[in-house]
DNA sequence: TAGTAATAGTTAACATATTAACTAAATTGA
DNA sequence: TCAATTTAGTTAATATGTTAACTATTACTA
């Protein structure tokens, strides 16, 4: 119960911030690699983003629909899209980031820095056992991972 | 990332058990309260799961056509619908329960009693500060808190 | 008590996750 | 070199989450 209400009260700053642009939490996500590394092909974009390939086509193609990104069929290897952003999908990260940013400032200032650390490594350490004995994909909890926002 | 990972690791073991019986997450969830207490209306299942009633609507549609419960209208105030257990259904506890115990067993002993409650704490006051100041429902992230079985 | 507001449940429209299957294009190995 | 395999991306089927609107009841109130 401890970590629903946790989410729960740390989701809405951010997805208010989205919901501004017209945006939705994985949509963001992936804007947010595509700014750093533009024409990234889906499933390198998949792996960065720890969402799921099925998952990830209709995400772009609704950023597509939306005219942020364009798909891009490589010359090289023809069975590689790339996923390119437009010029809209460029200069939304100039409005976007600076939210994101204070919003994350905002939840960084609840607790003390050895807070915070420890609640990670607390984390790392039940990942790091856990994984050890059943051995699956990285994309398992991914939006459980989105709504804490905290990649 | 730490997160993504965290939940990564922790979530195989409890969704194999559930695939087991033919259940998904939900259903699980809310089988779990009415076993607890059945003839539950809709909405204050939908309050004890922290499933949002829209959502939970199609999860007890599909719980009821795997016979697994069945609705009542009530008598008294017939805008209720009660949510019952069929035999089927309050059978399956007997099965389930022991498999997600020992799951959550396994998963405690990978930390120290002291570094969970350190990790439940820091989480609570993240909680407890990020919300005063947003007012919100709190069912918002659950499936990100039911991805990490912790409740 | 008629009229309005609140409540319980549902439906609708949309975005997303999960698994499995499927296509096209490379890669590999006998 | 050609058949078998692998890889990139997609589609399909199903379950779920989210917001908004809508129905049937019940409660409240002027």
């Amino acid at each position: 119960m401890m970590l629903y209400r946790t989410l729960d009260a740390v989701m809405p700053a951010f997805r208010a911030i989205f919901t501004q642009f017209d945006l939705t939490e994985q949509q963001w996500r992936v804007l947010r690699v595509l700014w750093e590394q533009d024409a990234t092909p889906l499933l390198a974009l998949a792996e960065a983003t720890l969402i799921q390939a099925p998952s990830l086509v209709g995400i772009v193609d609704r950023l597509q629909r939306n005219g942020l990104v364009e798909r891009r069929r490589s010359e090289l290897d023809r069975r590689v899209v790339r996923v390119c952003l437009t010029a809209s999908g460029k200069a939304l990260e100039a409005q976007v980031t600076p939210l994101v940013d204070a919003a994350y400032s905002d939840l960084e200032v609840l607790v003390a820095d050895g807070e915070w650390t420890a609640l990670l490594q607390t984390l790392a350490k039940i990942a790091d056992r856990a994984k050890s004995g059943s051995r699956h994909s990285d994309t398992e909890c991914v939006h459980a991972a989105h709504a804490l926002q905290l990649t």
